[in-house]
DNA sequence: TTTTACTATATTGTCGACAATCCATGCACA
DNA sequence: TGTGCATGGATTGTCGACAATATAGTAAAA
């Protein structure tokens, strides 16, 4: 049920997925240059591996690739924080709407349980799986719009990144509370099967969001 | 200004746009299986090049990859269409409020000159032009957003599936006139900055569009 | 006849080498 | 001193060959 349980087959993902979790992590820091000569021997593959594994970081937004000079990871502004929280916006509310209308009663059912283990974490103070359980909601309700186009979107280019901004800035789940209050909402309309509402509440949850973050970063 | 105005640089740029533009204009028929081998005896370049190009033909959405199987052309399905309207509705949506906050006043200038063309255009009944100049229309209020994730996701991702489609089930630009005040509308809105109806009006106006064209569909 | 196992063939994945391009260093010249 | 231009080194782009995997066809067994 997690975002992030690829299974790799060919050496290609395995290096793609090691690379995209170094950059992730900001062990590899952002804007520095990738070399595919230094990549190869670091993870022992021929140039070609990673070159395939570079073109599918570059895809999904995480690498920058410039023809005969090379990739770079992408640099975090603040700016391409403000964006990316923009289009999570947009593509988030569409989802919940969806949601609320394609969800089956089942998974509805599984959301509301999800949302009631939420509580339980809330309330005993274990704001250690806040993150995850973040991202598990999200991604619960991503899948419950049944629609593929936009799931491949955010999960495949827009999380990584978002999950980027968060380890790098130092954004450990705050807002758990309040957050929580939110989830709720939206879930509760999703479950009157109210889609306008649904969107709204995801819209404004985001935004709020965004709001925190951007607060936190003008600390610094 | 066009959206279609890349100039290739290495030999994959070319190959991946040669085999794009023949998916999108169905010479290679949707749903089927791409030869590494074939297109690059068929284009006279080695087999990497077309590998290059294959992988970024699955990060447009234009194709899809298995592992040790091989790549095939997306199958062109009633619920794909309205999969892809739906992320259409909430990107551009978006893409019009940040361009009612973000565009200069000298872009709105050029808005407003270029749907004042559109208008000679729709009144000499030459609706030729109207596919080439929707497309402009929209990609102009896309560039205003100043949101380069969002203009990467829509010029990208989006836009040449939509054509995709709209060759492939030969949606020649209908509605022209009726499309044609719903632009002047959220022109009219964003020249207020008024970023909330502009919103509102464009999800309208692609929302019309798709039920016209699922309206075509199921007179099939 | 149907099913299963195997083999042959075709296709994709990976590799190392060569070609083309970029970039920094240093030299000539104004 | 500063600018422009060659040269050398390093990096990316492209190629053909080999390895690994999937598919189709055939033959054997139930």
């Amino acid at each position: 049920m997690s975002p992030f349980s690829e299974s790799p087959i060919t050496s290609s993902d395995k290096i793609f997925i090691a690379i995209r979790s170094d950059i992730v992590a900001g062990v590899i820091e952002a804007g520095s240059k990738l070399s595919e000569a230094e990549l190869s021997t670091i993870h022992g593959v021929s140039r070609a591996v990673v070159r395939e594994a570079i073109n599918r970081l570059e895809n999904v937004s995480l690498v920058e690739r410039k023809p005969n000079i090379g990739a770079r990871v992408v640099t975090l502004t603040h700016q391409g924080l403000i964006q990316l929280y923009q289009v999570r916006e947009a593509l988030e509310g569409m989802a919940a709407r969806l949601a609320a209308q394609n969800m089956s009663d089942k998974e509805i059912a599984q959301l509301n349980k999800l949302l009631a283990n939420h509580f339980e974490e809330v309330k005993d103070g274990e704001s250690y799986y806040q993150e995850a359980g973040d991202v598990d909601f999200h991604y619960r309700i991503l899948l419950g719009s049944h629609n593929q186009q936009l799931i491949s979107m955010l999960s495949n280019n827009i999380y990584h990144l978002v999950r980027m901004y968060r380890v790098q800035l130092g954004m450990a789940g705050p807002r758990v509370t309040t957050a929580f209050v939110e989830h709720k909402n939206i879930v509760q309309a999703i479950s009157n099967r109210d889609g306008e509402l649904a969107e709204l509440l995801m819209r404004r949850h985001i935004l709020y969001s965004k709001n925190n973050i951007e607060a936190k970063l003008k600390q610094n």
